[in-house]
DNA sequence: TTGTTTTCTTGAAGTAGTTCAAGTTTTTTG
DNA sequence: CAAAAAACTTGAACTACTTCAAGAAAACAA
């Protein structure tokens, strides 16, 4: 039902020209605004950024209209190795991993990504060079997307959010300063258990092999451990 | 001889009050003008902040004097494990280090700082809350430090600011990635010759049973690498 | 529902690293 | 400059993981 509506009322860049979306009156705009209330996913993006910063619903509407809605398949990629990466990402509903091809042709995962969380190559956005990186969506995936021109743009218009991304981007990068910490001081084990009491739900959405890969040890090992043969 | 007219001159954050320094009158600022075009390593926070934003002569001054000048020595801890991180410093001469104590009371270093560098526990620092890591200064420390409230006053004060921090912890957390990226498909030979090809003078600088630890391996195995012995 | 693909499991053999302990070299300090 | 402290080296024994190969289970598509 919420998925039915969704896609029918999905609303693309081009809202921001639309005349009856902006429209005052709110009768006429009482389909949209129970859209945007009960069921616009998109309005997690809103609260995302009134956590760090104020935004009231006119800004609101306006930082909306530079983003595009975006979905993707189970396993279709968002970025791909050596292309430039052009887009930043906000996850509405769905999951995907970052990860890498190693030299033995395997894929690793650095990191995954969840609900209300943004997922982007920041080297390869900002200097526009091409990227390392795999991006990958694991489940069927619904994004919020900003390319490099639009995000510009809307820094531009609304210079406070740069105070929002720079907590977001502070926020990520200590999260994998942890993460390394954590590939440091515990055996594989230990990494498994911790992960597993600090993410239970989340370790049933991935399949093993990519949890495996992100704790840095091999998809056999992950069984072992589970089957508590180590 | 730079060293003696640095600390000679060293400017600390009562510069902000000091009618001397601010004086207009180039004539008496003599000295001063000397000391900040030709000698002064502070500077080098402004041409790295006018890398990213555009900051004018008169602004510089004002955003220097929110930052004070620190020095540790060798060894000297800048910040210490389950302790609230309350300034971010910028590295004007010297080395440091951001390591843990790992279960087995080993210190494992997870970055390295140099000249021209940011380095705080973001996490901390943002949040006020028990910091995870130590950082330790090398090398006879030069820094320029702003504290918390300092912080949040100097950016009230220069909203673009904000960018300029943006970008500098986005490109921390680039290189964060793309450590993980090289910890996960090298082997730690590897690992090794590629830090030496990349950073040759750098390894010249500290210990190796750091940089063996930061590329993950035990300082024997580091020795063994370099006599070629594996 | 059935066939196909993807994911997970298991054990045996192998290895890239660690750990330990003792000695050597280098750097720092008074 | 000598003494002390810190950093580096070496080889032998060990181990936490990997790799391989083959089969079982689960998920997915037609």
């Amino acid at each position: 039902m919420k998925k039915f509506l969704w896609k029918k009322f999905s609303i693309t860049n081009d809202s921001r020209n639309n005349p009856i979306f902006f429209h005052k009156n709110p009768v006429e705009r009482l389909g949209f605004l129970f859209y945007i209330i009960y069921i616009c996913p998109m309005d997690e993006i809103i609260k995302h950024i009134q956590k760090f910063i104020s935004l009231n619903n006119d800004e609101a509407e306006i930082v909306l209209s530079y983003f595009k809605t975006e979905t993707f398949k189970k396993k279709q990629l968002l970025l791909q190795e050596n292309q430039t990466c052009n887009k930043q990402y906000f996850i509405i509903k769905g999951c995907v991993r970052f990860y890498i091809n190693n030299t033995k042709g395997i894929e690793q995962t650095l990191q995954f990504g969840i609900e209300n969380w943004w997922i982007t190559d920041y080297l390869s956005f900002q200097y526009q060079t091409p990227s390392h990186f795999n991006i990958q969506a694991i489940e069927k995936l619904e994004t919020l997307s900003i390319d490099r021109t639009s995000f510009e743009e809307l820094l531009e218009r609304f210079p406070k959010l740069e105070k929002y991304f720079r907590l977001v981007i502070q926020k990520s990068f200590g999260a994998s300063q942890v993460r390394i910490h954590y590939l440091f001081t515990m055996s594989a084990e230990e990494r498994f258990h911790h992960m597993n009491n600090m993410f239970p739900e989340f370790i049933q959405r991935v399949p093993q092999y990519m949890l495996a890969s992100y704790l840095d040890f091999s998809p056999e090992f992950m069984s072992k451990i589970r089957a508590g043969k180590v």
